[in-house]
DNA sequence: GCCATCTCTATACACCATAAGGATATCAGG
DNA sequence: CCTGATATCCTTATGGTGTATAGAGATGGC
């Protein structure tokens, strides 16, 4: 008989995420001071997983960085996956709410599209948290309530609006994905973006002779002018990945602009274009 | 001194992706025969993730796979890491090429799409593999092929369609990790969506209190009726990602389309809003 | 002062990638 | 056929992972 897996461990990891009162809080009794607390532990786990990556936050490297072993963190935590679900909502906290002040709604989702792509990179561990059962903490909901309050105000109803922020926000994910990865890559080996695509192409070259006759579309696209580096702060690859989301999410909110537009032009009053391209 | 990381493996792996000769094929000497080869391992190596994920793919499972040890395979591959890429090119080769069948290039691109998409579920390890450092294997450069091939019928120019197709593939790719690490769940968990969403819900009811005001929006989001179900078969948040999938795509391809109309009524040939929005 | 209760540590287990060394099979040259 | 070189493959070892289990030591209620 299966026992539905984690029923009792999902409550308490729902507990944590809310700050339920009965979350072993300000529990009295006999028995040694508690000399961490899952506070700590949260913000020693994040500490670890933005300095040295998601790869290396084990449970030994938080507890050292507390003075403890491995495992006193289960004292207060179940495991490491809540552990991270709790790294996830409590570093969402960072993400402001609001953008009321925008005038229109692009240039809200623009400016919000910013802000989560810098936090993206800020904290790049956080795009390794599966959004496939996602963790529905606090902070990720007003993160969803921000966003969706911006782009309500295209007038698009409710199941096609979910869908486009779906879009958008796994769009964000996966292009922030690449940058971040990029940067962890180049920290890692110590290899610059530059320097390794250089080496690259160089034996693509040598090891694959006939490469434009081979893959004439893409030699084509190469062909064209390399993207003026606006910044030379930032590495080539990480800079070519935030020209791109830039790019893209233009071209997204292009295609919602068009939706919305015709939906407006057209006969009733929200209804047509929109909810056959978003539904 | 550093010693440029990886320079004399790098050209190795690249040998192997491209088999060059050279790649040790025919070498007569001394030595016992090779029982294995370069392409039983990955073959074997892409069974084991295709059945057990990502995460099951050890050096032993393979080995075990294919009746011997896990060092056996170091002398075929040089490392894990290695593996995993001649994998990912020797997958991708699933791709068909070609859609120079369909009428315009929006229905090509949405078929294509659609083909990728069924190939990232059918190979969702496909999405772990890192994007920033590709590759660079000949499948993958095929597939970049057939994708610039539909999309430059658009018209755009080779800088402004090097940032879409970048922007269409990591939408696809972020879009598609989500339905598969949901497939992937509930397999792990034996637990499929619709019950684990259910009591997550209940649970969310009785952890968070005051839900509806404290995020509106997303309340009034969910509000929205849940989307027809087109194919039961497929598991609820799988569905909801393919749906949210296809609305994406469609709103992405109609930002395109809307930025090519605006160059093509615009004054230049080519130039105007396509250069402005994508550049 | 006893003792239940709690924190925290130590140890152990089953995994992981892979470095090192040795056994064995095979072939070239004598 | 024999010898020496070479390549495949296995065994073993190292240092890592999450976490189960058992126990040491501290604490407060009685």
């Amino acid at each position: 008989m299966v026992v539905f897996a984690g029923q009792g461990d999902a409550r308490r990891s729902m507990a944590l995420l809310w700050r339920t009162p009965g979350a072993q809080d300000t529990r009295t009794g006999p028995g040694p001071k508690p000399a961490l607390s899952v506070d700590m532990i949260v913000d020693a786990a994040i500490a670890v997983a933005d300095a040295e990556g998601m790869a290396a936050l084990s449970m030994r490297a938080v507890g050292e960085r507390l003075g403890r072993t491995a495992m006193a963190l289960y004292t207060y935590v179940p495991s490491k996956a809540e552990l991270v679900d709790l790294m996830y909502d409590h570093v969402l906290a960072e993400l402001p709410a609001g953008h009321e002040r925008e005038a229109g709604w692009r240039e809200a989702a623009t400016a919000w599209a910013e802000e989560i792509w810098a936090f993206y990179l800020r904290h790049p561990w956080v795009l390794q948290v599966s959004q496939a059962r996602p963790v529905l903490g606090p902070n990720e909901y007003a993160m969803l309530d921000t966003v969706v309050g911006i782009l309500r105000r295209t007038g698009l109803e409710a199941g096609p609006l979910r869908r486009l922020v779906g879009a958008l926000i796994h769009f964000m994910r996966g292009m922030a994905r690449t940058a971040a990865e990029s940067r962890q890559a180049a920290a890692a080996t110590g290899v610059p973006d530059e320097e390794w695509w250089f080496a690259r192409s160089a034996l693509l070259a040598e090891v694959a002779p006939g490469f434009a006759e081979r893959f004439p579309m893409v030699a084509w696209l190469e062909s064209g002018p390399a993207s003026p580096p606006e910044d030379q702060s930032t590495p080539y690859l990480e800079r070519e990945a935030r020209q791109t989301f830039q790019a893209g999410l233009a071209v997204l909110l292009d295609g919602v602009e068009a939706a919305v537009s015709r939906a407006g032009a057209g006969a009733g009053a929200s209804a047509g274009g929109v909810a056959e391209r978003l539904q």
